[in-house]
DNA sequence: ACAAAAGTGTTAATATTACACCCATGA
DNA sequence: TCATGGGTGTAATATTAACACTTTTGT
């Protein structure tokens, strides 16, 4: 290929939260280069086709989730020359959050994808490792100063699945009584339904995501 | 072009502080299409070159500064199908903040390339506005919860000349005493050399840049 | 009655903000 | 001696963090 002519891929951090871990969807390679082993969902750009909607496209195609449901964003585009042994191949990745799925893993290319617990990912094709690295990384950071951590829930929601949120995203535990003083002071993080729901102990209240994004000040880690 | 071949070029958002303002460098277009109109600098990547490394390309031939004088990290990337009228170009786009340089321009393709203020920008080619506002909001929003504002100082530096930087990036006034204590009560954000300078007004002490990344808690905007 | 999780009260430590004021220099 | 930043003191207010405690449900 000449200069600045090289192959657009899409590659997906696809993040949610089971039994409590912070997963990520990974899918076995069905051909070389690194053929059976785990890679991040991803594909190549069509010709008349926006990298965000690549991204949605990909996410479709492996979760059957509507796009709506989950939060994407761009997390970075990864281009050294010899990172894919086919080629020139400079990939945008996305990072996306969303509740845990009522069905695993569906639609056409999904055969051989499957939740894998971030805290210890199998061996990964290219330099899937890094990418998924820093999509962890951008999803712990994000959670301390925005409102992100509502998009790994379902609604209605208890501020507990929230804390629970937090603690599996960062793997450390917090206080609950401050926890839900600072979620319930921070102007429209939540907003109260009125429902309740049944917990193995008090009924917790449910909420809703509130219209706020960022978080003034932040939630810190330990 | 078939599917997922694409051209690919790094284009930078380069920002400085001149005369108390925040300023981008832009380059006149000498070729169509946008010809003779003003643009990021940029260009494409060569065939064995990683993208960090034709960002700093562009900034060396651009600015003749040595690229260790300058912070410089990944934007985003741009690939909508119709960007650019000669076909479809993805850009990665780096942002780079730099110290006000002794010639205002140097490098061999910085015939008509000229600093101008970010808060009255011209019109610019392509998407470049996008890019260009979303590379300031970048810098503005790393500034709260990072110790970059030291990437657009010379060493050593006041307090004084940090505290303007702020003031400069975020088109608002500081306190003065505030922002002292806050900056020193920070570990490692800067270090002092033992050297003052002289001012208008009373000598300021000398401040190397500390080896903080990170403020903990962060200074907020207004 | 007990376990479990939700939810409240209180306090000490820390951080922010807004003042007022002093200091060291050049003109 | 005045103007000009640099630099310090201090007190009111907000935020955080840690701890103990009460509430409401299911079993």
């Amino acid at each position: 290929m000449p200069d600045g002519v090289f192959a657009v891929t899409v590659d997906l951090v696809l993040l949610t939260i089971r039994a409590g871990e912070l997963m990520i969807l990974l899918v076995r390679r069905g051909v070389p280069p690194y053929r059976g082993r785990w890679a991040l969902p991803g594909g190549f750009v069509k010709v008349e086709e926006d990298l965000p909607a690549a991204a949605v496209r990909e996410l479709t195609e492996e979760t059957g989730v509507a796009s709506t449901a989950a939060h994407l964003e761009q997390l970075g585009t990864y281009g050294a020359p010899r990172r894919d042994p086919r080629g020139r191949v400079v990939t945008v990745a996305y990072l996306a959050l969303l509740p845990d799925l009522p069905r695993p893993v569906a639609g056409t290319d999904a055969a051989a994808a499957a939740w894998h617990p971030v805290a210890s990912p199998p061996r990964l094709a290219l330099d899937h490792a890094r990418i998924a690295a820093d999509g962890i990384e951008r999803a712990r950071a994000k959670l301390e100063y925005t409102t992100l951590a509502t998009a790994f829930l379902d609604e209605p929601f208890t501020l507990g699945d929230l804390r629970r949120v937090y603690e599996a995203v960062w793997a450390e535990s917090l206080h609950e009584g401050n926890f839900r003083r600072k979620v319930l002071s921070t102007p429209g993080f939540v907003e109260p339904t009125g429902q309740s729901a049944r917990t193995d102990g008090r009924p917790a209240a449910l909420y809703r995501r509130g219209g706020a994004l960022r978080l003034h000040p932040a939630i810190l880690r330990g």
